[in-house]
DNA sequence: TTGAAAGCGCTAACAT
DNA sequence: ATGTTAGCGCTTTCAA
């Protein structure tokens, strides 16, 4: 391994090691290092070199306890049936989120929580408060979150990605409404003469509003609806339903994981997508970008709600328990049809 | 959002507040909580019923600062152009880390580092070393790592998912070469006469080395190399070139990640697989179970490599930079050709 | 511009 | 079985 620090039992070297090596008193080192007061440059450059050759390295569980702040932030997500970090979705929020904390210093843990019993949500929230982390960001789960036994906890919180805003609760996400709209209409602009929906989704949740408003809109019937888990398996077991039936001309499918589940299922029964099943899914993670054919999808600004939601939890309190939404654009790629418009990936994509 | 805790300015109830509570000290307390020194029943439940009244949640920037030890963990990854906790062989294991670390009561850290410049890996760990971690985890980025330098920082450290095991450096990996090896014989076994090599690795990395050697054994010959990135883009630019020339009859695919890209530009192309082009790859994720046709491949045991690595991380020193080596397992799905045997997807698979 | 010292919350040796 | 207390490494007030 990578131990054995040169002597066994050596002390780590402290703030008086540095002092007494340049010949100061600590408090001089900490106005260095922090620039809370002014130093001689002379004495300055003395410390400095201190540092340097002693390899000190500041004890930041010092600084947690004096300052009450750890400079960290914790990412939990729902330990779900389909591991959630294994969602190319989640794991590019993940990335971003620490991206935009590590811009401003601050450091990330991740974990995931089990949706109830022991190893739930609070307890993994009491957990990283336990550890002063500075604020904590929530990817929700099957059950709602409850905002009241969070805020008891004491440290700020935000929910990323959010399918519902509640009261009380501060939360970021794509606005799920108007993606599904604009994506719907889209596929109707194609003229396919029926768009079903695919997702386990209630009646009231806003991508199933924005589909079947854009459907009404252009006297479309709004009952075809299948259900299914969000899930690859879900996704499969729809497209499995689809290929059986009397089947729609195109669909809406809730999100990039379920669509790649549907387009297998069509592949295995032999059904042509677009020509003969044409569709548009939400999320815009790469995972359909290579897909065959490559996944017309919702792209969700990622990067920014990351970067938004970092910057609420870092900034000072009071924090206003406010819902902020993003749009989405759509890209297009294969799955909805032959398109006059150019196609756009915005990555890398074929 | 979710602060506003209750009194503003109200501080955290401490050890000393629970003892005033329940009339004991706080040394009392400190023994129910650790079980360290033998505490009267009748005690430790006011003990607790005060912590419980008091919503106690223990400091632990202070019990690190008096112990030397966090119980957390850091993993860094590198910051490629793919990002890597994009890549969902590292989201998962990524996870199984954090189930292990999780299980053993540590947090984990996850963060990426450039290759190099000024947010480097060794930057990205000294921040850790301050932070106190226990120890770090590193998956390998395109520069090796320089042992000594990271011995200096005195935190224990593993190598994840090692291509070249060094000497001075604890690693964890799966057998490369014997996979690389299985994979290419399997082809063979199909009645093969030429299978190529993808992917952008030198003659002596392992992976090329049980290509050749399954080759060699069999007597096809070993100078056909598609040198590409090892990303999606870099496997669609290695399956344009198969696409357009005397083509191979089967392929070795270094990654699911280049087989996936693969896979699109042979269907761009109308290149059937596995009917003109047969093809098995290396990882395993589930990325590879959900394209058409799904790719054979050889599956790493991630959650057996995170455990263990874990498990060395945090056992007590000394350790000792060794390297572990683990076997990884061939998975028949439809891009190596019909198969007598039965196919299997571990995970879910259609 | 610098130094002395209190104290952040906790553990554990020592005393009772 | 319980209490007292020193001290972990740091920041910061206050004094020099």
């Amino acid at each position: 391994m990578a131990d054995d620090v040169p002597l066994p039992k050596q002390k780590a070297t402290t703030r008086r090691d540095v002092a007494r090596h340049a010949g100061v008193s600590v408090a001089v080192v900490s106005y260095t290092l922090n620039g809370k007061a002014p130093v001689a440059p002379a004495t300055a450059e003395r410390v400095r070199r201190a540092i340097q050759e002693l390899g000190y390295i500041p004890n930041r569980a010092a600084v947690a306890l004096k300052s009450g702040s750890t400079k960290a932030l914790a990412l939990v997500a729902p330990k779900a049936s389909d591991p959630v970090f294994t969602n190319p979705f989640f794991a590019e929020f993940a990335n971003e989120v620490e991206s935009a904390a590590q811009r401003r210093g601050y450091a990330l843990y991740t974990t995931s929580a089990a949706q109830d019993g022991a190893d739930g949500v609070v307890e993994r929230i009491q957990e990283f408060a336990a550890r002063q982390v500075d604020g904590v960001l929530l990817l929700p789960g099957a059950k709602p979150i409850q905002p009241a036994v969070l805020d008891q906890l004491g440290i700020p919180w935000l929910e990323l990605n959010t399918i519902h805003p509640q009261a009380g609760a501060g939360s970021v996400g794509v606005d799920l409404f108007s993606g599904a709209r604009e994506a719907t209409a889209h596929l109707i602009e194609h003229g396919y003469p029926t768009v079903a929906f695919v997702g386990e989704l209630p009646p009231e949740e806003p991508r199933r509003l924005g589909w079947a408003q854009a459907c009404r809109e252009a006297g479309l019937r709004t009952d075809h609806v299948l259900q299914y888990p969000m899930t690859h398996q879900g996704g499969y077991q729809a497209g499995l339903e689809l290929a059986r039936q009397g089947r729609p001309r195109a669909i809406f499918v809730a999100s990039d994981r379920m669509a790649v589940g549907v387009l297998r299922a069509l592949h295995e029964n032999a059904v042509k997508v677009p020509d003969e099943v044409a569709f548009v899914s939400f999320d815009g993670s790469w995972e359909g970008a290579y897909a065959w054919p490559s996944i017309s999808s919702i792209r969700q600004p990622i990067e920014l709600m990351a970067e938004r939601s970092v910057a609420r939890l870092v900034a000072p309190p009071p924090h206003t328990p406010v819902h902020e939404s993003f749009h989405g654009t759509l890209i297009l790629r294969d799955s909805c049809g032959p398109h006059p418009d150019s196609r756009t990936d915005p990555r890398t994509g074929p």
